[in-house]
DNA sequence: GTCGGATGTAAACGCCTGTTGACTAATTTC
DNA sequence: GAAATTAGTCAACAGGCGTTTACATCCGAC
């Protein structure tokens, strides 16, 4: 047997910046940037810390990385729902339909680097998203209101993200998707409806 | 003259204290726990860096009592509520009618500092106020989805609240207690009406 | 007035952080 | 298969962190 079950790292510079992504937005996600150290996020992925900054230039260049890829997924999974889908939509993310339960996509965009190019993307998603969502609910340029309000509804889906990630928080922490579907509805029907 | 304009400073443990104390309130509610750095702290409050381990023994001890001291203000505040008040107590405190327009005590409560003690007086304020919530609400033990669904309203509120304090997303960002009171209510009323 | 505890100061401590440069090893190219 | 390019390793760095220690200064009690 030449090499039947050796875990054999091949070298694969496209592998490595990979798991260095996803160890990264479990790590910022669930503690935040600055209580991240890169030896930590090396660490889980199990690479060395010098090809961080090889690969991502910096820290903060990392943490943009993160960014834009959880950015990318979104508009991936989120593009062109109708607004009565939007409570189910949300609440498959707040449950983790795709990853193991915890809403990293939404928390990272509460997650600031003091960065402040980070933080342009950060808000720009926000803000991006706000007004697909606003559009949903019969949204048009200057109604400041209805914005106002599609905000407040992002606000909260987050908020719930992160109360959820990071206390133990019962019942809510281990709430699944059928627990938060009705309370979750309800309250995006309701700011939404227009008045 | 002998002392009319002069700003001295007689020494004053209890003053130097509270000054600690809301500088670094200001600074863990906005940068978070990790972010901020003790001389930062003290640098806010005018005072020399080694008085924080005198006064608090270290910067956790300095977050505990930032937390402490948050929560009885808020337990002031926020005490003996009827179901209909919730929505108009909640946005002033989002509105910081008290203070700058930033609300400090609830962002706190999303702020985990990754020490155990720390996070339990935040976790425990947080069931507590969703107890008393769901209570209002006609809660008695043992009924899960109506706990559920304050806690839900917890979560949608502690977004709103940090979303407000660390982007500048317009029109949320500077939103009025007016602006706020619509949809805010909208929202409670929604969550909490027993299914 | 002076003594003694309380209050504030300054400098240093050891540790951990993000980043870099010189190096080795694997892979691709010819 | 040798040369050249790419991928990964290792150790050290300068700077900032929280904390401590030894010292100056103020203030109230006597």
């Amino acid at each position: 047997m030449t090499s039947s079950s050796a875990p054999i790292k091949r070298r694969d510079a496209t592998r490595t910046r990979q798991l260095l992504l996803d160890a990264a937005r479990h790590r910022f996600a669930s503690d935040g940037y600055a209580a991240t150290t890169v030896r930590d996020i090396a660490d889980d992925a199990g690479v060395n810390v010098a090809l961080i900054s090889r690969y991502f230039s910096s820290k903060e260049g990392l943490f943009e990385a993160c960014l834009t890829s959880s950015v990318d997924e979104m508009r991936r999974t989120a593009g062109g729902a109708r607004l009565d889908e939007v409570a189910e939509r949300i609440v498959e993310q707040l449950a983790g339909i795709d990853s193991d339960g915890f809403p990293r996509h939404l928390v990272l965009l509460l997650r600031s680097s003091g960065d402040a190019r980070a933080d342009e993307i950060r808000v720009g998603m926000l803000r991006t998203f706000a007004e697909k969502l606003a559009s949903l609910a019969g949204w048009t340029e200057g109604d400041d209101e209805l914005l106002l309000r599609a905000q407040v509804t992002i606000a909260a889906s987050l908020g719930i993200a992160l109360l959820r990630s990071n206390t133990r928080l019962e019942p809510l922490g281990s709430a699944g998707r059928e627990d938060l579907i009705g309370p979750v509805t309800d309250l995006i029907t309701a700011i939404l409806r227009k008045p």
